[in-house]
Parts: structure tokens; C-alpha cells; sequence
DNA sequence: AAGAAACATTTTATGTTTAAAATATTAAAA
DNA sequence: TTTTAATATTTTAAACATAAAATGTTTCTT
């Protein structure tokens, strides 16, 4: 193998490792970058609303769906554990903000829904909420907002075709 | 007001209102995103390696530095509670994966090593795991990622800026 | 050298999350 | 009608995470 071959198999492998690691570092940034914010988060949700996260989300189901939603609905949208639906539901409804009433055609059922308290109060924490979001990724422009959900959603893709 | 002001302020408010959607679809297609991979990581080392991402992340540190490195260390790089990486430890320990030693200036500390065996099951790991990220992200052109490295940069400044 | 302060780690208590088992209800099929 | 299957929820067990208290070691000050 003369100089050149040479070189030119050691710029291909290294493009390819150089691939591999930057495929790695971009993945160590993205969960990075989304590590932080949802930290944020739950710091302003915890300093401000004396609540976490997983509360919010939940809330924020219910607020979407007047309604009300059964625990699996929940569970589903949240795509979290049904028994970790039932955890937090407990707690929400000893603190007065959901209501757990049984379905009249379905026994084994629960409708749940905001009471009037917890509407009030997520309708507070959804406008800080949406406040501190513009915070923490208003730098962006409008086309790099584009071409970063456009990735996204290729990487959304690429996951979702690898599942078997 | 006419027609054409009314429109005006109709156009700035919504594509004020836009941009804070926006920004929340980007944050939830983003979380979406991160917690889809790491999903996908979690489920493929339970698979095919019987452990857990914290572990795994554990002995990667360890993989970097030879020498071994203290609680204390692990605890920093890994951002994690001192407590927790007393847990992960000990069961790490008792696989016989890493070992603790007193180190000898210093009866406080303890000098964490990854053994033969977890050097080994370690190494193995670490090729399917930058084959998982590979398989994840391969998708993206080279200029994709650096666009999207450079606008992660710029929402971790952003986000940083903002803590007090 | 003695006491105070800082450090390294473990222990304890508490909370969140998941997966799996258990319980109960409904619907469908034989 | 009885069995079976599907569905809805709760309970339980295990891993992980944090904060705070406890323990032991080292270093600094005086």
C-alpha cells in the first residue's frame, strides 16, 4: 500500500469514527440541553407553585379535556406507568385540585377532572409556564425554530423505525 | 381603527401568540425526542446487557480514568447525589464489576476501579452502545448536525443566562 | 497538641418512576 | 350460561434520586 492508499484508508476510517463521535457528542449535547431546561422547570414549578412536573402534566391533561379523563386515558397521554397515574392522582386529589368520580355506565372507570381550585391554579401556572419556555429557547430564530423541529422529527422517524 | 390597523395588530398579536406556541411545540418535540432515545438506550442495555443506564454511565467514567477515581468524583461528574452513587456502587460492587480500595495517603477516600471483568464487560457495551446512538442519529447530514450542535449551544447559553 | 473546620462517605428517610402481579369489571364466545 | 378475553385500576417490589443526619478522617489554627 503506497502513501496515498494509505492516507486515503486513514480518512476514511477516521471520517467514519469522527461520524460515530459526533453522533455521540450530539446526543450527549441534546439530552444536555433538554436535562437543563426540564430542571428549570421543575425548579420554577417547585419555587413558585410548591409543585412538580409530573403534577403539572397531569393537570395539563385535564385542562385540555373539560370533561375529564379516566386513570388509562391519563396514563396514556402522559405515557407514563398506570400505577404512577395513581400515585400522583392521590395526591392531587387530597390536595383538592382533581375530583375522582365513578363513571355511572362503567364500574370499573374513574372520570377524572379539575375541580374549580385546580382550574384557577393551573390556569396561573400555564402562563409562567409557556413564559419560561419562551425563556429558555427565544434565542432562536424563527427558521432555526423550522429546521430544528424539521430534524427533530427525522430523529423522531429514525427511532420509531428502529423499534422492533 | 380600520381595516388594515385592526389586521396589523391582529397579525403582530398572533404571531406573538405563534411564537410562544412555537416555542412549546419545539420543548415538547425536543423532550419528546431526548426521552424516546433514552428510552430506546435503557431498553436495549436491559436487553442485551442486563443493566441500567446509570450503571452503564457509572462504569463509562470509571472506563476514562484508569487510576479510579473517589466517591466524591463520581458523585461530580456524573451530577448525581453522593447517596446515589453509594447504591449503584455497592451493587456494581457485589457483580463484581468495580472494586473499592482504601487508598493509602487518605482513610477517608475510597479509590473506585473498574475490575478485569468489568473492564471486559464494559468495552463491550460501549461498541453497541455508539452503534444504538449511530442507529439513532445516523439519519442527519454532517451539516445537520453542526447546525444543530451550534443551536443546542445557544439554548444551553440561553438557559443558563437565566438562572440567578 | 487541642479544638475547630472542612472533607469523604455512608446511612436514613422520603419521593418518583417503572414493571409486574393482583383485583375487579365488562364484553364476547361457546 | 359459563368460560374466556379484554379492559381499568390498584398494589407491590425494585431501581433510582435527593436531602439531611451521622460517622470518621484530615487539615488548619491557635
Amino acid at each position: 500500500m503506497d502513501a496515498s492508499a494509505r492516507q486515503s484508508r486513514l480518512d476514511h476510517e477516521s471520517r467514519i469514527e469522527q461520524d460515530d463521535h459526533n453522533a455521540i457528542r450530539l446526543w450527549l449535547r441534546l439530552l444536555t440541553c433538554t436535562n437543563l431546561i426540564e430542571k428549570h422547570l421543575r425548579n420554577r414549578l417547585r419555587r413558585e407553585f410548591d409543585t412538580t412536573l409530573p403534577r403539572f402534566d397531569l393537570m395539563a391533561q385535564l385542562a385540555r379535556e373539560p370533561k375529564g379523563l379516566t386513570m388509562g386515558d391519563l396514563s396514556q397521554r402522559m405515557m407514563v406507568s398506570g400505577g404512577n397515574v395513581s400515585g400522583i392522582a392521590t395526591q392531587l386529589e387530597s390536595e383538592g385540585l382533581i375530583s375522582r368520580e365513578p363513571v355511572p355506565g362503567n364500574r370499573r372507570a374513574f372520570c377524572v377532572t379539575l375541580t374549580a381550585s385546580g382550574k384557577k391554579r393551573f390556569s396561573e401556572m400555564a402562563i409562567a409556564h409557556e413564559d419560561w419556555i419562551v425563556e429558555c429557547l427565544g434565542a432562536l430564530s424563527g427558521a432555526e425554530y423550522d429546521r430544528m423541529m424539521a430534524m427533530l422529527k427525522q430523529i423522531k422517524v429514525s427511532v420509531g423505525n428502529i423499534e422492533d
